[in-house]
DNA sequence: TGACATTCGTTAGGGGCCATACTATATGGC
DNA sequence: GCCATATAGTATGGCCCCTAACGAATGTCA
């Protein structure tokens, strides 16, 4: 019932739930609610990225690199840090590469390794990208009062913890 | 800072948020479960689904005609009522049709049209997958309260006209 | 040292989604 | 009837992400 991208939806999962099982219009209501929030929010940042030529992962990897800005680091760490798997990693390093934000390397230390670096353009860009990343941030963290954001944390804690439960019972 | 994959990044991403601002970290904290909760949710959702060979937009195809089961539809009126496009409504229909679940036919009386109805087969499956999915949903809802349901739904309404406002200064 | 396992980056192939642009058809105003 | 406009379905090509499998390099341990 989750993960609509429309509105219309919520008056057709409703009534599908409506002939299969009497369920809590409310809780299906939160779902599609917290579907569309987070919906926004990415659609809101990656509508924000894109003005810079990036994607979310695009950003993750330039962030994670500018940590340490004159280290080297591995596509497999990166992958780490950044949480995708080291395929698409590759990719993600090809495209960032291509527009001449990276370069990779090889190590002489340990030949199965590449060594990835941030190009002054890439230092450029995310520099430039982190404070207005860090103001829309900030006028994001005022839609709640803190004590409200720590119920909504508390909430979303409990309906994490609900799901692992039930996915275990699944398996 | 949101929509990371794995938990290393809350600690990076507060690095980040640390050197070039202080923010709030109870609501970045929150963002990044909402993050991952609805990442939670749609994997665990999606996990289910594919044990019928379904994916989320094939099961919305599936769920939105089996609510007239006789009657034929559009692509163009279910890429509405899923909320995709017309393209990726052409994708899914491609896929439901080679797997027999939904055929498409000439409509005689709008040519530019097609007629896509379920097969018994999709008939089938999505009476096979629903009551299933009911009893998923009801599982689900149970992790909160009906009261803590609807805080959530508040504070969610709440963070999305805040990013509808700031999204309105930025454009 | 040699055999085995593990790690690294990559390729290949898939699904899901999008925007864009095309063809065929329908429709409203003249 | 004719033309501009809108709509329907689709093809193409792109991005993001995944799994599976590969060759190369390295680690491990008898």
């Amino acid at each position: 019932m989750l993960f609509v991208r429309d509105f219309p939806d919520e008056a057709m999962l409703l009534d599908i739930s409506r002939r299969f099982n009497s369920m809590d219009p409310r809780a299906v209501r939160a779902c599609l609610a917290l579907g569309l929030t987070t919906r926004d929010m990415r659609e809101s940042f990656e509508r924000f990225l894109s003005q810079y030529g990036l994607s979310n992962g695009r950003f993750l990897v330039l962030a994670v690199m500018f940590r340490t800005p004159d280290e080297a680091v591995s596509p497999s760490s990166l992958a780490h840090g950044v949480g995708v798997t080291r395929a698409t990693m590759t990719g993600l390093l090809d495209g960032l590469e291509r527009d001449g934000l990276v370069t990779r390397a090889d190590d002489a230390e340990d030949r199965r390794k590449k060594l990835v670096r941030l190009t002054p353009q890439g230092q450029e860009l995310i520099q430039r990208v982190l404070p207005e990343h860090s103001r829309r941030t900030t006028r994001f963290a005022a839609c709640l009062t803190c004590e409200e954001w720590v119920t909504l944390t508390a909430l979303l804690a409990r309906i994490q913890s609900g799901i692992e439960a039930f996915e275990n019972i699944d398996k």
